[in-house]
DNA sequence: GTCTATAATTGGATAGAC
DNA sequence: GTCTATCCAATTATAGAC
């Protein structure tokens, strides 16, 4: 309820029906209102973590690789789990602002990194050319999900058609390759 | 109050009180807080509009546009006044759908749609090559801005250094060029 | 530990004098 | 048109029985 209606639209009432127990319950477990609110924002975070893990930066060309974690990450990123997690966390970032950034590194953050790291051993074994893998990386999935989560955020569509996104992503991994592959390997085309 | 503590924190007793008149003023000349909201949103839009205005779509080489173009967008996106705007219509999307489309189309929709057209011209001259300008403006703005964006939105750092915003403009400027350059450009560095 | 009933406060909205 | 005072509903949180 928390994360459809908003951490001030919900109210104890209403979510101690919905669990079937007494609102008296709900506050010997956890005190208040905001202290339920915070273990809820931590587990979904946590939930929001674990299928981002596989970095899988051996196997496979670069093309493949970049175009499955985009898909992963796209996937996350745009799912209603993470949406509705950002909106309220986005909503309520001045009052609980130690949450927000759970939630900012278990997500992008660490996916940033996880590219950030395969970037920048594609580039010492001189396939890749990039100079700032961090950067790099960010701007990558800035350049796959940006608009379209800022878009979805707002509540415009709450859906995406799987083969728009194909192309999207297929768009952003040809611009990526095209702006960062060294010249050495640009030949071999 | 409505921008810095959110639609639900605000109340209309606190809002009376900091405009020096009382509550019966406000209903009087607004009719319900959802309606006084509503008007302040819509001037919020109507300011965050104006300053995208200029296409400059002739002048200059594309390298110089491009840079300028992503300059007013990163100011526009991660200025306190966008921020807070889009931080409460997210928080208050679901409720007032209408006002947070306004916004969109007002801003990011609205630069998309200029780069795009500018895109496309480049492109018909031969200069760039671009297959979808749409896909293409917004994939670059999401370069820019993406992250940022969302970091700035979860209140995890309100402002960014001069210095760190020039140097992601111009490594996206930079990898925008080294993909969508034609390749009749190309040969001529 | 859980439920029912009840504070105590606060919010949006209104009535009536001037 | 504006202010003071007030209504009514809803909300968080607690007290006390079982």
């Amino acid at each position: 309820m928390f994360l459809a209606d908003g951490y001030g639209a919900a109210s104890m009432d209403a979510i101690a029906r919905e669990a079937g127990v007494s609102k008296q319950t709900i506050y010997n477990r956890f005190g208040s209102k905001e202290a339920l609110f915070g273990a809820i924002i931590r587990r979904r975070c946590d939930d929001l973590l674990s299928p981002l893990s596989p970095p899988e930066c051996g196997s496979g060309d670069v093309k493949e690789v970049l175009t499955s974690l985009a898909r992963k990450f796209t996937t996350m990123i745009l799912s209603p789990t993470s949406l509705s997690l950002y909106r309220v966390l986005i909503g309520e970032a001045s009052h609980l602002p130690q949450l927000a950034a759970i939630a900012y590194q278990s997500g992008p953050a660490l996916a940033a990194e996880t590219l950030a790291s395969y970037l920048w051993a594609q580039s010492c074994s001189g396939v890749l050319e990039v100079a700032s893998p961090r950067l790099a990386a960010e701007q990558f999935f800035g350049m796959l999900a940006g608009q379209k989560q800022l878009q979805a955020l707002l509540g415009l569509s709450d859906e995406f058609s799987d083969d728009h996104l194909e192309d999207a992503i297929d768009t952003a991994v040809a611009s990526f390759l095209r702006a960062h592959r060294s010249d050495s390997e640009r030949r071999r085309d």
